[in-house]
DNA sequence: ATTCTGACGTGGG
DNA sequence: CCCCACGCCAGAA
């Protein structure tokens, strides 16, 4: 693992699977912490190839505004928040609770 | 090479 | 609060 994948995929793999337990992220702050800056679409859309991945938590990643945009990519639509909800995040209308306290932002908490 | 599409983000009306 | 447009860049057809 670990063998400098050329594939943006696996850069966005590895920090999504670094998101804590009970914790949550953005895309933007994925990207950002790549480098990628503004690209944060490629950070989701990497997480399409997730579906390779079953050690990546994507249900761990939202949007800015802590939105479970992605949820209607996985096996089930309700199965996101119910992952989320089984880690103590509490999510309301696709929308994570104390998203602000949750958040977990690698350029900042891996920065430290 | 060209075109299109995105699990986004930010800003403006 | 809602809707629209632009930027951004990597990969697939």
């Amino acid at each position: 693992m670990a063998k400098n994948e050329s594939g943006f995929f696996e850069l966005v793999h590895e920090v999504a699977k670094l998101i804590p337990y009970g914790r949550v992220t953005t895309y933007g702050a994925i990207a950002r912490y790549l480098g990628t800056g503004k690209s944060a679409r490629m950070v989701g859309w990497a997480m399409n190839a997730s579906h390779a991945n079953p050690e990546i938590p994507a249900h761990r990643v939202v949007n800015s505004s802590g939105l479970l945009t992605g949820k209607a990519h996985f096996e089930t639509p309700d199965r996101m928040q119910e992952l989320l909800n089984d880690e103590g995040v509490l999510v309301k209308d696709n929308q994570v609770q104390d998203f602000k306290e949750l958040f977990w932002d690698p350029s900042k908490e891996l920065s430290l």
